[in-house]
DNA sequence: AACTATTTATAAGA
DNA sequence: TTCTTATAAATAGTT
């Protein structure tokens, strides 16, 4: 698409692949902006630069997140990060329960306090690690 | 880009929308995978038809979630979504606490848990709502 | 789902 | 780097 045909392969020399980047990365959010707009569809598209440096597009009708929520009802997928923002309340948590040990406690709150148990017993099974990538359906929608 | 020039603006024949839709899907999916390869880039796309199927494209050398640890830190805008997950902590943490209250403490243990009950009360100011969106910094990258 | 006339994107050059 | 332009690539309308 240009003076010459190129392959697609890395572009070695970096001031060059610094500018296909630029002209390309221009290219693409256009095409997400008219897709959008000729298709009423809704598009997330972030590109990070081999530098770090990120761009970003996201349909007008919508944001970010809730292209992300739709993506995690649809995939199956789970994308929220229970580490960052959780592990505090998982910390807190934890502290609480070890206070209740350490309290006196009559018959009735101690059961109480077991049931608790489990669920944070059956709560931690499900999420051992910070992302749990697990799919609930095979893809139906290869086809439209 | 075709027998005619077309106005960029919703296709209102949904048939012709839908093959519209079709092709252009592939050739931005396309256009990832090259700036991907070419450049070096990271990139995440996700695009949702008007009907409300998803297709996904993600450049090999990374992943969705990864991408979005990577947004979170430079754009400063929070995406996680504390309702849904977190929400299960939260309704524990308070039972916990409101045990806690029922129980006779001693008073080591109930300054303790003062502590605590600050520290929520500190932790839940920054989260008032679902989702958080605060810019951290100017966008000093838009020149690459 | 193919075809192809045209438009659009862009690689290389200025 | 930004602008130009020859050429490759994408695609709108057609079959």
């Amino acid at each position: 698409m240009g003076r010459g045909k190129i392959e697609i392969k890395r572009i070695e020399h970096s001031s060059n692949r610094q500018v296909t980047y630029s002209k390309r990365r221009n290219g693409i959010m256009k095409k997400a902006k008219e897709i959008s707009v000729l298709c009423d569809a809704k598009v997330s598209l972030v590109i990070f630069a081999s530098s770090g440096k990120m761009h970003e597009y996201c349909s007008p009708s919508t944001t970010l997140v809730d292209i992300l929520d739709k993506y995690h009802k649809q995939s199956g997928k789970r994308l929220w990060d229970a580490k960052h923002e959780e592990k505090m309340l998982e910390d807190e948590n934890k502290h609480l329960n070890f206070m209740l040990h350490q309290q006196g406690m009559t018959m009735e709150s101690r059961e109480m306090e077991n049931g608790y148990q489990q669920r944070v017993r059956d709560y931690q099974h499900q999420m051992p690690f910070a992302f749990h990538v697990q799919p609930i359906q095979p893809n139906l929608q290869d086809r439209i």
